[in-house]
DNA sequence: CGCGCGCTTGATCGATCTCAAAGGTGGTGG
DNA sequence: CCACCACCTTTGAGATCGATCAAGCGCGCG
């Protein structure tokens, strides 16, 4: 499926975000790391420890969840080939959260000293790493609001919108032949609500004729009609350099 | 009330976040800025603008927040003396939010290339203001899970357990003699909630003897039965280096 | 002294949760 | 190759938490 070098999903996300010169370039290929193929729902990091390695999504899905005191879970974030998962812990000690793979995936271990002193000493490449932390900042602030005062369906469609909008940007599907990795259980856990309701909003928008579903795949008749239902304004994403 | 350099709150906070060098030091002294004296409530940045300047909170309270399309509004953090309200414009054009002061306040405007020239080429305060900012977005995941997963009562002990803790770090408060500079609509417009209901959980909190008030000056007589409902754990505010 | 904003309280409503159970579906091993 | 099992999806009925609507109170400020 990923042909080429392992970290060509990163180097492309990074040329995303900013101009690199060749040496930028090499630096970043001549990364050290270590390959890993794992299965679904595979913990990747865990809250509490004090991470090594920094792990980069190579291919699948992978989300970062937290848990309260009753034993339920948020989901807080979802990721696509080319993020790296955990490019806080180059400047935090202890993780703050869980790390799991969605579906099954390939994943690059790269030590955290190589990372941090590319991000360091290389301003082009410091830069890009920044937006990229920055935007994942960005999206967080969204998700508040998106739990903190959308209703149910307004607040499953946005998600949806979301990781169209980013699926399309990194080339990877689009709002017309959407592959959906979640089960409604995640999906559920990313918005705070339960699985039964979120099936039945799934039903309601599906009977509306703003989606069609088969099984986990998904089409987006009218995007622009199912943008403004879900109150989703890309500018969050700064897709735009 | 601020004596001294007016920069001092933010060079409190960098030597809390990594070690500095004497010219570290001096260069963050040296930096240009134009102090302002704002009153509560007045917008500091907004969304869709393309700021020029980079907002250093130096005395009072601030707050980010968002609007949803019904103009529900979502507080998703709140800004004390020494936090920089909006890092994020040193490297994404658009702002994705609102700022306000909370309080009436003093700000220092700092010019974004200066700013951005020292996070690109001292390491040593490249490193702190990587921490913070990963702290932030460390804060924002815990938002998250507090509007998304908690109760209405567990989110509102929760909200003012953060805010306690963070004021004791900085010295500006302590848990027995705590004063909150929210308005019940801002801890609503914080925790997801209405004002109403707000009202009737800080009377809960009263009632059950885990709070004390006085206006908006709050005792917390026992700390750790209150960290324990609130499901409070400090770990995600990284506060020791 | 009066006005406005924030706080407080009551009554009712409704979105979402909880509990329960019945269909699907894909994967695995016999 | 088929059968079974685990997990996911779907649907129903009833309960509940927090929202909404409405009104009075109190304090600080002009």
């Amino acid at each position: 499926m990923t042909n080429g070098h392992p970290l060509n999903p990163l180097i492309g996300k990074v040329r995303r975000l900013a101009t690199l010169e060749p040496d930028d370039h090499r630096a970043l290929l001549d990364l050290p790391f270590e390959i890993g193929r794992v299965r679904a729902d595979r913990e990747l990091v865990r809250e509490g420890t004090v991470p090594k390695n920094c792990c980069l999504l190579v291919e699948g899905f992978a989300f970062r969840s937290k848990l309260e005191k009753k034993g339920n879970r948020q989901i807080v974030s979802f990721h696509i080939a080319g993020d790296l998962l955990d490019i806080q812990h180059l400047f935090l000690e202890r993780a703050d959260h869980d790390v799991h793979a969605l579906t099954e995936a390939t994943v690059a271990w790269i030590p955290m000293p190589e990372l941090r002193s590319l991000v360091l000493h290389r301003p082009r490449l410091a830069a890009a790493f920044w937006r990229d932390a920055l935007v994942d900042a960005s999206v967080f602030r969204e998700w508040i609001l998106n739990v903190g005062r959308r209703d149910a369906q307004t607040r499953i469609a946005h998600m949806i919108c979301e990781f169209a909008a980013r699926c399309s940007a990194a080339g990877l599907g689009s709002p017309q032949q959407l592959h959906l990795p979640f089960t409604q259980q995640e999906i559920a856990d990313a918005t705070g609500l339960t699985p039964v309701h979120v099936n039945r909003m799934l039903r309601l928008l599906t009977e509306r004729g703003l989606i069609q579903r088969d099984g986990r795949t998904m089409a987006i008749a009218d995007w622009d009609a199912f943008r403004r239902l879900a109150d989703f304004d890309s500018g969050y994403l700064h897709l735009a350099a």
